[in-house]
DNA sequence: CGGCATCCGGGAAGATACTG
DNA sequence: CAGTATCTTCCCGGATGCCG
C-alpha cells in the first residue's frame, strides 16, 4: 500500500496547459495529450472495455491508456460504468458532450485524409472504418438506395443502413442484411478507398462477401477520397 | 559551425507516429504535437512573422516554434514566404489546404466551451478573438443587420462586416467603421462572453468605444455560450 | 485476465543564453 | 529580429509485478 500516491495531479502553477482563453486551446487542454483523441474515437461507436480499447489501440500501453482514461474521465467526457449482471463488467463510454466531438472528429478526418503522406494501407479499426463512412459519406451517390450492410470484422460486428442519402452505424448482428463483408478492416479499405477489386480481395482470402454482389460493386463507389493538396515543394 | 545536425529527422523506422490508416490518425501525425494547432490559429486571419508569433503565443519557446513551423512546412500546412520589397521580410502562411481547417478549429472551440473547466478570463490573442466571433456566430441573430466594427488590438488591427447574418473578418485599419473597440482582446471578450457591462470595462479604461453605442450594446448580445456540460461527479 | 502501480530509458518540451 | 545551442524537466513507451 502506497502512502503518498495521491495521483499528485495536485494543482502545481500550471500543469502544462496552455493559459489560453480561446476554446480551441481549451480543446487541447482537454484532448491533446497522446492517444486521447483515438481513444474517443474508439468508444464513438459504443462503451468499451479496457482490454478492448487496449487491442484495438496497437501501440499504446497499458499505463498510457489508464492516464489517458483518467483525464478523460476527470473532464467529463468518458464515465466509467459497470454493466448490469449477468455482464457485471466495467466499460468505459462517452457522456452526451464526448459524442458531440464525433463530426468534428469525422472533419478532421476528412481534412487529413488530403495530406499526400496519408497511407491508407496501414492498420484500421472497426469502428475508424464505420466512422469513415459517416465522415465522408456523399448522399447524392446513394440517395435512392435502400440498404442494409452488414459487417463482421473480428470480435466486432456492424450493420449499416442506407436510407435517402443518410448512413446509419450500429453495432449488432449482421444477419439479415442485403450485404455481409467478413474480414478485417483494411481490407474493407483496400476496396473502397484503395480501388482494390473485390474479387482480388475475395481471391486473396482477405475478404468474404455475402449476398447481393451488385450491391458490393456499387457500395464501393459511395466514399470518394478528397483531392489531395500539393506536395511541399 | 556544428557538424552532424542533420536535424536527425532521418526516418527511423517510426518517428513516433500512430501507424493507423484513420484519417483522424493521420491529422495528429501532422497537427498532433504540442502548440501545432495553436501556431495555425495564429495564422488563420493572414500571415505572421516568427517574431509576431512568438509573442502571440505566450509561452511557447523559440526552438519549440522553430520545430513546429519546420514540421507544419514539411506537412504541407505552412509556406515560408518572403514579403516583397519594399518589406523584405519573411513571413509564415498558411496554404489554402491549411486555411480549410478553419472550421474545423471553430468547432473544435466551440466544443470545448462547453466544458465546465474552461476559464474565459485568460489570456486571449487578437486572432483568437476575431474567429471566435465567426465560430460563435449565430446568423439569426442579427441577419437584419449591416454594419462595420473595427478592433485595436495592441499591434493587430481589425474589420468585422456583419451583413444578412454573416460574418467577414479581416485585418486591417477600422477608420471608418461604425464602431471602434480599442483595448485588449480579454476585455472585448469580457464584454461579450463574460457578461461584463460596457460601462464598467470603460470606466476602468479597460476599453474605450468610439462610435455608435447603442450597436455596441447590440453587438456583445450576438454570441451567446453552448450549455455547459455535466461537471463529472 | 483486467486494471493499476512502479521503475527505467529515450525523447520531446520548457527555459535561458547565445549568435549572425 | 530570427532563429540556434544547451541544459533541465517531464512525458511517453515498454517491461514487470501486484492484486482483485
Amino acid at each position: 500500500m502506497k502512502l503518498q500516491n495521491i495521483t499528485d495531479s495536485e494543482n502545481g502553477p500550471s500543469r502544462r496547459r496552455y493559459e489560453d482563453a480561446c476554446g480551441t486551446a481549451h480543446a487541447l487542454d482537454l484532448i491533446g495529450e497522446r492517444w486521447a483523441l483515438l481513444v474517443m474515437r474508439e468508444l464513438m461507436m459504443g462503451p468499451k472495455r479496457f482490454g478492448d480499447l487496449r487491442a484495438d489501440l496497437p501501440g499504446i500501453s497499458a499505463n498510457v491508456l489508464t492516464q489517458r482514461l483518467e483525464g478523460l474521465e476527470a473532464a467529463g467526457i468518458v464515465v466509467k460504468r459497470q454493466l448490469p449482471p449477468p455482464a457485471a463488467v466495467q466499460v468505459y463510454e462517452l457522456t452526451e458532450w464526448g459524442y458531440q466531438s464525433k463530426p468534428i472528429m469525422g472533419a478532421l478526418g476528412r481534412w487529413a485524409t488530403r495530406s499526400p503522406l496519408h497511407d491508407p494501407t496501414l492498420h484500421l479499426s472497426a469502428v475508424s472504418l464505420m466512422l469513415s463512412f459517416q465522415a465522408m459519406n456523399q448522399p447524392a451517390r446513394h440517395k435512392d438506395l435502400t440498404a442494409t450492410i452488414g459487417f463482421r470484422l473480428g470480435r466486432e460486428s456492424y450493420v449499416l443502413r442506407l436510407e435517402e442519402g443518410a448512413i446509419d452505424a450500429t453495432r449488432g448482428d449482421p444477419d439479415g442484411a442485403d450485404l455481409v463483408f467478413t474480414g478485417a478492416a483494411r481490407a474493407v479499405a483496400a476496396a473502397v478507398y484503395g480501388g482494390v477489386p473485390l474479387a482480388t480481395l475475395e481471391a486473396e482470402g482477405a475478404l468474404a462477401i455475402a449476398g447481393d454482389h451488385i450491391l458490393a460493386e456499387r457500395f464501393i463507389t459511395f466514399f470518394p477520397l478528397p483531392p489531395k493538396a500539393p506536395q511541399p515543394v
